[in-house]
DNA sequence: GATTTAATTTAGCCATGACTAAAAAAATGT
DNA sequence: ACATTTTTTTAGTCATGGCTAAATTAAATC
């Protein structure tokens, strides 16, 4: 059976296949790491999950979902990013808070309330952190969005998501009204990874750490 | 540390304490058969619960919750029926669906998720069944109802409370157009606990088994 | 009151998914 | 190339919450 531990997995491991650089590899440390695990622990379930067949573990190398495992992993995250943002738009949730009640959600929820959260937001492509939804079908669409902290100066951009890694980071983002579609210019970039001159929305005028920047994804306009 | 498990213990012993009459014994195999377990497997956990101080355990006699245990008890059930009324009400369910659905949520939500389905509702009191909902600091009003089982021929009443026990039979009732607040007139009732005929709503007229009758609750109009 | 039956508890087992400590393999540095 | 460090795996433990089978206690019947 599929438990609440092994969607978790397969989640995590997902979101590292397909976060980070194409060639990194996703080793047992990694998804320990993730998971709020001791390495030991992340082995066990490894071994378990290729059992499966949820995932191709190569000893010392890193693990590779299969089909099957991937198709787990998009329902769980379908389900993740259908709840956050029925929480933020029905239940007018702060997006810092949307994460971590999700993450208990997602497995508690049935087919029927997926398919009736998803009728009551209009069938949403796009989550409340600017992340995509994979369909019910598991397709998932791949943007990749440029970093803030790689615009240079003088270039204007729209934020189309952030990482919702940091509540903390997402709250302060808020309150420097950095959100999703917020139009943002670089006006000075300091060297040596150090702050960005912002113009926000063509009203305010701030600086923004490299940290925060290097977590917010923008499209550029031209 | 209070796990699914144990909330789930506590809440079918609270409604076994507070369902049948008043001097039934809350016993080992009830609370198995509730359960959906085996008689050890109650054992053991109302072992582990009386060692926890959340109900006694008199051995062979049966168990009775402590002030801490209700508290428990009195909180889960509290989220059941405001996930309840939720799914039914925001989200269109069907009521033979809510429960299973609210006893998987009821366990995964949050206070501030509860918080803020209890405001979305308007501070509800009554459920979808039209059970009492217990209010944040624990308190629950104890209506009782008459069944429509034992109303005598002419009598006239208002449904005012279903029996969510079987999903089967709340489809049925749907069906035959008793809600809660439906009026009914029981035009005859037939000996050895056979059937009654109702005037529904003041529009139809139907046939009533004792055993549906029996898990129907109402309020007498004079 | 003795015996049968039913309910309850004890004893022992299993799967899950964590953990630590130790061993083994791979990567790194000189 | 070899020693050191880091990563990964193995081995063994623990808590949770099920289970069955056997023993015990209570209730019911003769």
């Amino acid at each position: 059976m599929i438990s609440q531990a092994i969607e978790d997995y397969l989640k995590t491991i997902y979101k590292l296949q397909h976060g980070g650089a194409d060639n990194e590899r996703v080793t047992t440390s990694v998804i320990a790491d993730r998971m709020g695990v001791a390495a030991a622990s992340a082995t066990n379930m490894i071994k378990k999950l290729a059992e499966m067949h949820l995932l191709v573990h190569t000893p010392y190398q890193g693990v590779g979902l299969t089909g099957a495992g991937k198709k787990i992993a998009l329902e769980t995250i379908r389900h993740h990013r259908l709840i956050e943002l029925y929480l933020a738009q029905a239940l007018g949730y702060p997006w810092d808070q949307i994460d971590a009640e999700a993450d208990r959600l997602e497995h508690a929820i049935s087919e029927e309330f997926e398919d009736r959260i998803d009728k009551a937001l209009g069938y949403p492509t796009i989550g409340a952190h600017g992340e995509p939804i994979p369909t019910k079908q598991g397709k998932i669409e791949d943007l990749e969005y440029p970093r803030l902290s790689d615009l240079e100066t003088g270039q204007l951009a729209i934020i189309r998501r952030v990482s919702d890694r940091n509540p903390e980071m997402l709250r302060y983002m808020d309150q420097m009204g950095l959100q999703l579609g917020t139009c943002v210019e670089v006006r000075t970039k300091a060297p040596f990874s150090g702050p960005l001159q912002l113009k926000i929305d063509a009203d305010k005028e701030d600086v923004l750490g490299m940290e925060v920047a290097y977590h917010i994804f923008v499209d550029l306009a031209p």
